[in-house]
DNA sequence: ACCTGAACACCGTTCAAGT
DNA sequence: ACCTGAACACCGTTCAAGT
């Protein structure tokens, strides 16, 4: 049919297409054929409106990330609760779409909604007393935390099958298989533990650092 | 040739010529093909000793895991300097292979040595006096923290090019594009932050559970 | 400007054939 | 048992051709 009077295309209903395709059968069944086809058009099509195909997963990813809720930076919710609250945002936000995590596990690409949420961590830790190089580091040990948790726990867990290992291996996992069955109240436990732990030692470095001197 | 008298491969080798890959060019750069010919056989060959390439890939990581230095769970030393010693060396051993961190972050696989390492913590804690359900979410914590840092740190970073991003767009990271260059010391800084932060909050999760009461 | 089919240079993996 | 070349069913991307 060549070009068509109204274009069937736009990078909108590339990247939705894209994100629907990764939530519903991973990462792996993303093939620039494969999305074409799912939007009625022919796998070159995509390239009138994409350079290439991580550009289209970039554009997806940040989708995700976009939708994280920074409100808290802005609304004089104190520093450490409005971590905590922006944390469990950013984990509900990669839960949505856990297939995606592992792409965006490979680096920050060309994203702007991360730069978008490392400058509004930024300016209110800046806001509440930090200095400017200690409010870069915990809006990055925050990330760091999250995106580890978001891996460990959305990217497919412990070995399913039993007999994978033996016990006498690991002394102390004696019912590791069972990690498996009990993975996800695991994760929730762990995030919500790291999480207090890493408010309650900035707290005490606050102290330190800022109240205190 | 057909078969040789001696086998030309083994496992071993091929797990090592992999990182040595992985390592010099990066993940992308590994295809069977390639690393077939690197060993100097065809790319078949490697499918009697795998049966697939991710497996191959696997054991490379494996064998990275493998490094980490377990032995501050078993020497007596405190709980939160063996967890402080055991998360620096973990990121040491990362740091060693940056390019197949984002291989790592997808998923566990079959890889003993993370379960090891699962163990070890595990004993240790318990034998510290934690609850069982708080030393499997501490070991848990710690992983989270590392690998994510480690993804942040060495998955190629911010975007080099400074026009990637109007700075009016960020408010707070004015110079944002500097942090490529000083990202190191950010990442460095960042995970000696995070790392104490933690440390310290579980000390104070520790006063409360295990010592109160 | 935006879509198409054909083509290029690859992939991971299977398999029959060789020793 | 372990290697080979040929083959299958794919890839991402380029490009000339069509409107």
């Amino acid at each position: 049919m060549a070009r068509p009077r109204k274009p069937l295309l736009s990078r909108e209903r590339i990247v939705a297409a894209a994100l629907a395709l990764v939530d519903a059968e991973g990462l792996q069944a993303v093939s620039t054929r494969r999305l074409a086809a799912e939007l009625g058009v022919s796998g070159p099509s995509l390239y009138n409106h994409f350079a290439t195909k991580d550009d289209i997963l970039d554009a997806a990813a940040d989708t995700v990330i976009d939708r994280v809720d920074l409100s808290v930076f802005d609304d004089g919710t104190p520093w450490a609760d409005a971590l905590a609250a922006w944390a469990r945002s950013y984990r509900a936000a990669l839960a949505a779409h856990p297939h995606i995590v592992p792409f965006l596990a490979q680096g920050p690409g060309r994203r702007p909604a991360g730069l978008r949420q490392a400058d509004a961590v930024f300016g209110a830790m800046v806001g509440a007393g930090w200095p400017p190089a200690h409010a870069t580091r915990i809006g990055a040990t925050m990330r760091y935390f999250v995106a580890g948790s978001a891996l460990g726990s959305f990217a497919r867990g412990f070995v399913d099958d039993p007999d994978a290992y033996d016990p006498r291996d690991y002394p102390h996992l004696g019912q590791a298989h069972l990690l498996a069955e009990h993975r996800r109240q695991v994760d929730d436990g762990a995030f919500d533990t790291g999480l207090r732990a890493l408010i309650d030692g900035l707290g005490l470095l606050y102290a330190e650092v800022v109240a205190g001197a």
